[in-house]
RNA sequence: GCGACCAUAGCUCAAUUGGUUAGAGCACUGGACUGUGACUCCAGGGGUUACCGGUUCAACUCCGGUUGGUCGCCCCA
C-alpha cells in the first residue's frame, strides 16, 4: 500500500467486537484478584536496560536476542520491557514497600515487547496480566497464587487446562545438580542437537525440555533434578504439592520444565492448554518463586512469588464468543421529524443520567432508516418521538425482539426500562 | 535466526491451462412500504488484483524482489 500508513509488524489493533472479550477478561481478572487480596501497580512500559540484564538474565533469549532496545537523547540504554516481574521487583524495591508491609500481594496488566518471529498467538507487542507476592516464603503463598489462576481460569469457563509443577531447587542445590547434569550431558555430547550443544555451556538446563527426540532420548536417563534438592527445598516442594492436593487443584509434576527465565528458584509452574486455536503456543501462563531476585537487585532480601498470563492467548481460547460480552443498548429513539430531533435530544440525554444505554441517530434522515439503526445496535427497546407524541406526552416503547408494543408517558420512561 | 505456504471489495471467496468492462454472498446506502427494523424484491456506492520491476501483442494469472500474513523449528505469554 503505497502511501498509506500501516501499524508496526508484530503489533495489533484491537477493534470491536473483540475488544469486548478482552474487557471480559480484565473485568473478570480484576474483580476476582482483588477477592485474592492482590492491588493494581503500574509501571513504565520503558525501562534501564540493565534491569532485565540483571534480572532475566543475559544468556537468556529474552535478554541476548529478543529486547526492543534504544538509546535515549541523553545516551541512556533504555529496553522496551520484555516482561513484568523485573519492573514490579524494581518499583517494590525503589519505593521501599518492604518496609511499609510484611506482605504485598500486587497485579498489573499491560503490553510487552519482544522481537520475535510471529506465529499464532505470539505478537511483538503482546499483554500479560501478572501478579506478583512479596514477603513470604511459605508454600502457601506460591499455591494462593496457583488457585488464583485455577479460578480465573474456571471464571472464564475454560477447559482443558493443565498445571505442569517443577522445583528448580534453589542456590543452595541447583549448583550440585547443574554439574551433575552438564557431567552427564558432556558425556552425550554428540548425541545432541547443535541448539543443545551450545545449551550445554550458556543454559544447560535448557537442555532438558528440548523438543528433539535425540536430545529427548538423552535426557530421559539425566539426572533427575528431584533427587537433587536440599532438604528445605524438598520439604517445600512437599508442602506445596500437600496444599495443592488440599484444595482440590490437580497438577502434574514435570521434572523437565524449565523455565526461560534465570530468575527462578524452587517452585515453576506453567498452565498449558490442549487447545486447536492456539496451534504451539500451547502455555497461557507461568510463574515461579524467585526468592533472590529482590536483594540481587539491590533491595532487601525478600522472597517472592509471581505468575505471568497471556492475554492474546487467553481471549484465542474465547475467540468463538466474540460480540457475546458486548452489551446492546437499551434503547434506541428514532425522530419523526425536526421537533422531535429537537425534543428528543433532551430527552436521550436525561435518560442516559438515568443510567440507562441509549442510542440514536445523529444524521436523522427516515424513520425507516433509523428503526434499521435500531436493529444493527441490538437496541432491546425502540421508541418514536413524532407530533403525536410530543402533543400526548406519551409514547410506545416498542421490543424489538417482537411482542406487543408497551404505552408509557415520557416522563416515565427511564422508570419503565429500568424495571425490565 | 532457519524452512514451507499464502496475498483479489470492509469480510468470505470466484474469475475456463495468459485473452473484452475483475464477479458473487455478507456488510453498507437508497427504494418498493410518503410515522416503524427483521423476511422478500429492486437499485446504488465501494478495487491502482499488497507494493516495485520483468517476460508478452496481452498479466489477477508467469518470473524476480519488497512488504505483510499463516504454519513448523526455536522460544515463550
Amino acid at each position: 500500500m503505497s502511501g498509506k500508513v500501516s501499524g508496526v509488524k508484530g503489533m495489533n489493533d484491537l477493534l470491536p467486537p473483540d475488544s469486548s472479550v478482552w474487557q471480559h477478561v480484565e473485568q473478570t481478572v480484576r474483580e476476582l484478584f482483588a477477592r485474592f487480596g492482590y492491588q493494581e501497580v503500574r509501571t513504565p512500559v520503558v525501562e534501564d536496560t540493565a534491569l532485565f540484564v540483571r534480572s532475566v538474565g543475559e544468556a537468556t533469549d529474552i535478554v541476548g536476542k529478543e529486547m526492543y532496545t534504544f538509546e535515549d537523547k541523553g545516551g541512556r540504554s533504555l529496553s522496551l520491557r520484555p516482561e513484568g516481574t523485573a519492573p514490579a521487583a524494581r518499583a517494590y524495591i525503589e519505593h521501599a514497600v518492604a518496609n511499609q508491609e510484611p506482605v504485598t500481594r500486587w497485579f498489573y496488566m499491560g503490553p510487552m515487547f519482544r522481537y520475535e518471529r510471529m506465529k499464532t498467538g505470539r505478537y511483538r507487542q503482546f499483554h500479560q496480566i501478572g501478579a506478583e507476592a512479596y514477603g513470604a516464603s511459605e508454600a502457601a503463598q506460591d499455591v494462593e497464587l496457583m488457585d488464583m489462576v485455577v479460578q480465573l481460569l474456571e471464571a472464564l469457563e475454560l477447559k482443558d487446562i493443565s498445571l505442569n509443577l517443577n522445583s528448580l531447587g534453589d542456590e543452595t542445590c541447583r549448583p550440585a545438580y547443574q554439574e551433575q547434569l552438564v557431567a552427564y550431558l558432556q558425556a552425550h555430547r554428540d548425541e545432541l542437537c547443535a541448539d543443545c550443544q551450545a545449551r550445554l555451556e550458556r543454559n544447560p538446563l535448557r537442555v532438558l525440555d528440548c523438543k528433539n527426540e535425540r536430545c529427548q532420548a538423552v535426557v530421559a536417563a539425566s539426572p533427575d533434578i528431584q533427587t537433587f534438592l536440599c532438604e528445605p527445598c524438598r520439604a517445600h516442594f512437599d508442602e506445596v504439592k500437600r496444599k495443592l492436593d488440599l484444595l482440590g487443584i490437580h497438577y502434574v509434576v514435570n521434572p523437565r520444565m524449565v523455565r526461560g527465565l534465570d530468575y527462578y528458584t524452587r517452585t515453576a509452574f506453567e498452565f498449558i492448554a490442549s487447545h486447536p486455536a492456539l496451534g504451539t503456543a500451547s502455555t497461557v501462563g507461568g510463574g515461579g518463586r524467585y526468592d533472590r531476585l529482590v536483594k540481587q537487585l539491590g533491595g532487601p532480601d525478600v522472597p517472592a512469588v509471581g505468575v505471568a498470563l497471556g492475554l492474546e492467548r487467553l481471549c484465542l481460547l474465547l475467540a468463538s464468543e466474540a460480540g457475546r460480552y458486548a452489551a446492546p443498548p437499551d434503547l434506541f429513539v428514532a425522530f419523526a421529524d425536526a421537533a422531535a430531533a429537537e425534543q428528543g435530544f433532551v430527552l436521550v440525554s436525561r435518560l442516559r443520567k438515568a443510567g440507562l444505554r441509549v442510542e440514536f441517530d445523529p444524521r436523522g434522515g427516515s424513520l425507516k432508516s433509523q428503526m434499521k439503526r435500531a436493529d444493527r445496535t441490538h437496541a432491546r427497546y425502540a421508541l418514536v418521538l413524532g407530533e403525536n407524541e410530543l402533543a400526548s406526552g406519551k409514547g410506545q416503547l416498542k421490543p424489538m425482539q417482537g411482542g406487543e408494543p408497551i404505552p408509557v408517558a415520557l416522563d416515565e420512561v427511564a422508570a419503565a426500562l429500568v424495571t425490565r
